[in-house]
DNA sequence: GATGAATGAGTATTCATTCAT
DNA sequence: AATGAATGAATACTCATTCAT
């Protein structure tokens, strides 16, 4: 019967967030989150308890629209090397396309304010990915390393990769390609 | 402001950062580590002249050391390859073994505190180990991407396997040797 | 700002704030008692318009309340003494049986939030255990002193007594009686 | 060998804290006192580590001294009676005369934050007026009553009688007398 | 040079009150 | 009338840095 809370404000202020903590790290002051968001502070408190809570709930959203990302449009016919290079390619479109939720996310994701529960939901949003990546390595090199290695090991070469594309971003598809190709030499 | 006399008692405030780095990351308070150290919290910026600073030089010190522990003892002799397997056993024992340093590095790393000037004395220190790779991708199949995009696939992969050793101490020398292999099929 | 509807609701507010405040003091929040009586924070609102409202209103309707019930069913027939041992007697059985309402009176009655009005109501609702003091000490050593004077004895000597009955239940009645004949050598 | 903790600094601390909790109760500011201490916000907490703290140093000091001031040149050759007159006048025309350590005194005295450790300290300080109580009511007819009652209640007239005497300063002595006798009454 | 007290700007969070629904 | 979201001022406490001793 009152004013419901409002979808549209929740939405300003986690982008909002990614905004500044793109800028400042996660030591940014939730006043100015709320001020980019165009909401009074105290506002930020009734959508989000506490400031931990915000950081959380940012993880695993854009965790989930990371990997909701790589999925899109995944060729069903194709075989999975193909599949692969499809999920590749989104994904680190995806990045670059966003370079603020990815500079957030890089942030969030070394920090120690993170829940192991929230951890756990972010790996679950990635398990697609991860499934993926398990029958692309079923023959090959790695099939006997634990997946949780060889997951950890695309992760890093995506971002690593990223983060030379935003540098040189006239040749990022020949980066991106790259690294797919250097990808499939260790697991394919 | 003037030079500081005592380099034990400097020694002693870098040690205490990184291990209060470590446990606390960046938001650690100056006088946190001062006391760590056994120094009062004045005479530590009589050692450096701000928190910035003391964080650029233990950025240094801890990349320096990271790389002279990978290229110590290289065997003259041997081939590329195996030189680069054991630079790669250097560096992933040394991070394995000082985790704290490790743990502190990785907060310093992602901080934009890091001035362009000290990320370039780090990759300075890299050089070493820029060469060798360089040497070792030569006739391989990344010889015409960007050293730097390559050399940053080495350091991600080098972290995540790390991070995984450290997971999974039982395992860790076969962990640092799949990936060495696969590293070597990207590269070699 | 129209007279409310529901004297439930306005008693259920005053109710749980006895509660609260005396759980928590008078810095207690609004919500919180709006919360314990079932209402929502806005509600509060419309029956009570500022805290400072609430807080007044309740101290007059808890000292009202102390006063019938010390005076609660006085012997018509018997003599001054005997009418003030069943006030005494009366005043601290209300006291003791209430320790919520006794614990936020005291809260109160200590707050410069209660205005001179809602003291002068307090005092005006006591004036019928005024008039029996002054009965009772009408042919008694303090014969002269002001009655304010005699009447903030007597009432600090029911705290305190209350206190004291609270702390150390077992005795209750004891301390009760061994008070009033303290208080009737003072006055009587 | 550095600057000092200056005793000055903490007596100007706690004797703000007096005049603004007189004021304004304790939900003063710690901003407030310090500003009125002439002190940096930040100093109040080198010399008090919280707010809490300050507040049950400030009782405890505020307690001995008033109980050091009741004790003040106790006629040593004299009667009891006439050790608790004297002690009696000592105590009321200290609070006559410091109404804001008293108007403090109150506020303290009913907060929920004062810890048992405190409250202890304070009773320990008035243990030299508690054991001349005891001498006064060795023969008299609250002989048996227990001695913390009848501090109690001792406690609560001199605090009545304060408030009595402050708003009737005119004839301030006359009811610091007859409370007196009315004590005597109650216990001689 | 060493110490640690002094400073005051900065932060997350709370809360009385208002107002859209 | 009832609800509970919106507001923004207010608060205890922290911390990098300076400076008196």
């Amino acid at each position: 019967m009152a004013r419901p809370r409002s979808d549209d404000k929740r939405a300003a202020i986690t982008s909002a967030a990614v905004r500044v903590i793109a800028l400042q790290g996660l030591s940014a002051a939730t006043a100015t989150i709320a001020k980019q968001a165009g909401v009074s502070n105290g506002s930020l408190f009734t959508y989000f308890e506490t400031k931990s809570d915000l950081i959380n709930q940012l993880y695993m959203e854009l965790k989930a629209e990371m990997a909701t990302a790589a999925l899109n449009d995944l060729p069903a016919e194709g075989g999975t090397r193909e599949q692969m290079l499809h999920m590749w390619s989104n994904w680190l479109r995806w990045a670059t396309a966003c370079p603020e939720k990815r500079r957030a996310l890089a942030h969030l994701d070394v920090s120690d304010e993170i829940t192991p529960a929230s951890r756990q939901a972010a790996s679950q949003a990635m398990s697609g990915v991860a499934r993926l990546l398990q029958r692309s390595r079923e023959q090959g090199p790695m099939r006997e390393a634990p997946l949780g290695l060889v997951v950890g090991l695309m992760t890093a070469l995506a971002d690593a990769t990223v983060d030379f594309m935003i540098r040189d971003p006239a040749n990022a598809d020949q980066h991106s390609r790259a690294t797919f190709d250097a990808l499939w030499r260790m697991v394919g």
